[in-house]
DNA sequence: AGTTAATTGCAACTCCGTTGCATTTTAACT
DNA sequence: AGTTAAAATGCAACGGAGTTGCAATTAACT
């Protein structure tokens, strides 16, 4: 069974074109991607809201998550950790390629904790570097 | 002579009304303000046009630097620190507290270090911080 | 006050994402 | 396999955020 079938019962999403195409891309591709990535990727095979409900139904089911670019946009990318129903955990910092544009997850790099004014406290943490990735330098 | 008045003519700005009144907004308010609150608290007096336009000269001149929120909103805040045309350097730690909604900027609190795999090399970093605020708790 | 350049308001437009609804597809059950 | 109910999709329409071109207004300087 192909990987992103496993994933879809994993998560108990039925077996649709457009939730394994989507899941595809995904799994092949090393960046983040934006709406318009996937569109492009999946062959314009897709109306759009179909594509926005897809990622919506992955966040929800945390099998992918957002991230915020510098204007405002959003990206998307395949959650590694073991992020569930309802509830992500991601505790790693983005980065954005100021070169070559791409957006990914460094997996390997813990957001850095951070010590608030009393009476403060914390729920979430985002953390996005932009600089030059290694491919660009 | 107003502390907008000084600003504006600091950062050779001509003094208008809807630079000045955006400006002393921002002098009033304790947390960071979005679009729709600039036009609110200037009582509708100016165009949507022209506000986004105010903004943008403050974030050229260095007056004021944006933050951006979870919704892939923009919100806009005072630079404290010296900032220059052309240039932000804000290092500071964004909070979005989950209760009131109101974004701050925690200008005591530095974005920590972050040390990130070899060969890539570091332009800028955002760090927002979603929580309870101090006076929510 | 007069001149010139900068600023503003208005209308129109693009882009992203959402919603309602009719049609199609999936999955479960004979 | 055929039936059926629920879920997913496509389409059209909508809404909000931000941008652009242009004519009218205003600020700064002499
Ligand atoms: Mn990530
Ligand atoms: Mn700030
Ligand atoms: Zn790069
Ligand atoms: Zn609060």
């Amino acid at each position: 069974m192909s990987e992103a079938l496993h994933i879809l019962k994993r998560h108990q999403l039925s077996n649709t074109d457009s939730r394994r195409t989507v899941l595809e891309v995904f799994l092949q591709s090393e960046s983040a991607l934006a709406h318009q990535d996937i569109e492009r990727e999946t062959g314009e095979r897709f109306d759009r809201v179909t594509i926005y409900r897809t990622l919506q139904t992955f966040i929800d089911k945390g099998i992918v998550h957002t991230i915020p670019t510098a204007d405002n946009g959003t990206k998307y990318a395949l959650c590694r950790e073991n992020c569930s129903e309802g509830h992500h955990h991601d505790n790693h910092v983005h980065f954005i390629c100021d070169v070559c544009g791409k957006t990914s997850c460094l997996d390997d790099v813990a957001i850095p904790s951070v010590r608030l004014p009393e009476g403060f406290s914390v729920t979430k943490i985002d953390m996005v570097v932009n600089g030059i990735c290694v491919e660009c330098r």
